[in-house]
DNA sequence: GATGAATGAGGATTCATTCAT
DNA sequence: AATGAATGAATCCTCATTCAT
């Protein structure tokens, strides 16, 4: 039933670098807690910084995936448009509930390490935001959304504003206090489309 | 007019530590940089921690008295709201254009040290959301805003939101290309209250 | 037609040797230029330093079979006598020719290695320096060399001249140039060998 | 009386360098012996190869400006070039025998470190060569040794010759038996030189 | 206040060797 | 015979901190 050993020490690690950050992360505490000796760690990976770029390579891809389901295809109205962002964010925050660690390490503890380490990072934040841009024009070009003609500010203000709630939503000190995950999922989905979408302000008789 | 060694040290630091990441700059950096010996360091800062914790502590004081400053205390209309808000954003951003260090610090490196400056880092993150939440409620005694009965909820959006726009407008990508500080600021600053009080679909006429 | 494993190894070891040095050549880089396993070396020998051994003892062997082979037997003349130097430092030189890994590794790079490897390696030059000897002395008692008392001696300027020749003439600088093996090793035995006899001044007459 | 702790390094680095070779020195070997801490020996020096390359470069001076203090200058008969070369040759070894552990790391492992050592290394020797390569061509200019037309070729021969009889001498197995410095150091001069200009069969006469 | 040499514990990485298959 | 994953001692180097001057 042993998993394959390279799977563990990526697991591990991204644990670790979650936890205490990438630099703070000794290879030894890796393999301590993989329960293997130091020196199968350099026979799956060259460095740290290498596990560490994996890392981020595979979690990116993962995340991509689930943004990119979210794509609009189809015309529809502003209520199919709600629709979709919901469940675009509530498989995102599902997605980071299941994947806690990797948010951490790619929203909060990324930039703790080295130059590669943060570039690849940002890298990854810098997709999703392609993403969310691509969306947010698809649905102009639906007429879904007034084309104000700032896509790319948009998506930057979306980006952050997603990247920020799920920072603080998963991981945040919120968190520590009780949180029933999926309910909760549901309450905060619902609000904070209903931000995305109409603001402090909002359209009144909504929830 | 040589300033303060101790002044210079502690901006020398924040620099590095905004550059580099805590973990990543030495203490034999700062004190290159600073133009200043090894053992000179130690007579004004008994650690590398005490110089981190210390420039965190100034910061999030000065970034409080900012954040104050939008603090409401008499009724308004909607209009005032917005303007109010509009005035605090700004304020913020422009004091996150002069204090870039600082901001870069607070709201990106900050997870990369060890856990005494993460957590001074968070404790930071939580007093501008208590700032937020306060205001928000003043709001709804004030009936600028309806009582929706969750206004943690919403302070922790708003603050993720803000934080988010934050680090990605004065640090992010879009920062390396072209950007006239003042004017963008005021434009960033309109979309940003726009997205904040009317979301995606907003109210129509603006801008 | 694959050679035997061993066999393999062992040349792989050599040229590596040769190249690099004892110490900068791993265990690894044998293997997987020799496109074995890793475990597969320690099937044919229980060590590093045991395939170091082995390659030198070897190698002793053949050179010392091109050394005896000068041996002087019979009475001759001056002439005979340089014919037969010219011979042995001919046989040498294109011994060393084409076994130019060993030679590298014994002159060059055996002094690189562990204790027990340089002890080798200088037995292997102490070995060659006896036969000099041996040789000397025997055409001191065919009087075709005068008496002078330091047999000895005059072995260990005879082996320093011609390892120092070797080394040189096979690997050094001089042999990156263009070199035409076997014209060029005429003509340098030529000259080795009138400076053998004649040192810088020389017979006049020759050549 | 305590000597400079970076010159100490160096000399110990040295003594090690030359008794168990480059790559056997361990760093903590030279600071143990020099009795400073590990970190010390990093305040001197980036690194293990830059003390070795610091020897190498500060050896190959002083062992150039031994070689070149023997560069013929005035006309002189055979006798005066017998005797300027005894001269360099005991420059040479008495150079030798105060220098034991630079001429051992020089001339019998440097060519155990690794690549940029070794060149260091190979780079010093051929200095030495090209400078014997200038005395011999002064020397035929001036008529005292006949134009061959093989400058190079002899140089190196020369080069060899002296190179050999000095790793052997000096360092060698005979090293270990007796050996009362000044005096065979005459002698073996004597031997030496006569080996040089007249070879083995030499000038009957001498000695 | 200031210097800079010295310290040494700690961390990343290497590599000869072992062993279950 | 052969494999290749696993081992862990050994080694180079880093860097926060100390201290004599």
């Amino acid at each position: 039933m042993k998993q394959n050993t390279k799977e563990l020490l990526l697991e591990v690690a991204l644990e670790l670098f979650a936890t205490k950050g990438y630099h703070a992360t000794k290879v030894s505490d890796i393999v301590k807690q993989a329960g293997v000796a130091q020196g199968t760690f350099y026979w799956y990976f060259t460095s740290k910084e290498e596990i560490g770029l994996e890392i981020i390579e595979k979690g990116k891809k993962k995340l991509l995936k689930v943004v990119r389901k979210g794509y609009r295809k189809e015309v529809g109205n502003v209520s199919d448009m709600l629709q979709s962002s919901k469940r675009l964010m509530q498989n995102l925050l599902l997605f980071g509930d299941s994947n806690r660690n990797l948010m951490i390490f790619l929203l909060l503890k990324g930039q703790g390490g080295e130059e590669k380490i943060r570039n690849a990072v940002s890298e990854t934040i810098i997709s999703i935001e392609t993403e969310f841009a691509k969306n947010i024009q698809r649905a102009i070009e639906l007429n879904m959304l007034e084309d104000r003609d700032c896509v790319e500010l948009q998506a930057q203000i979306l980006t952050s504003f997603i990247i920020g709630i799920m920072s603080r939503w998963l991981f945040g000190p919120m968190n520590q206090v009780d949180f029933k995950p999926t309910t909760s999922i549901n309450e905060v989905t619902e609000e904070i489309v209903r931000y995305e979408f109409f603001g402090l302000i909002g359209s009144g008789g909504k929830k």
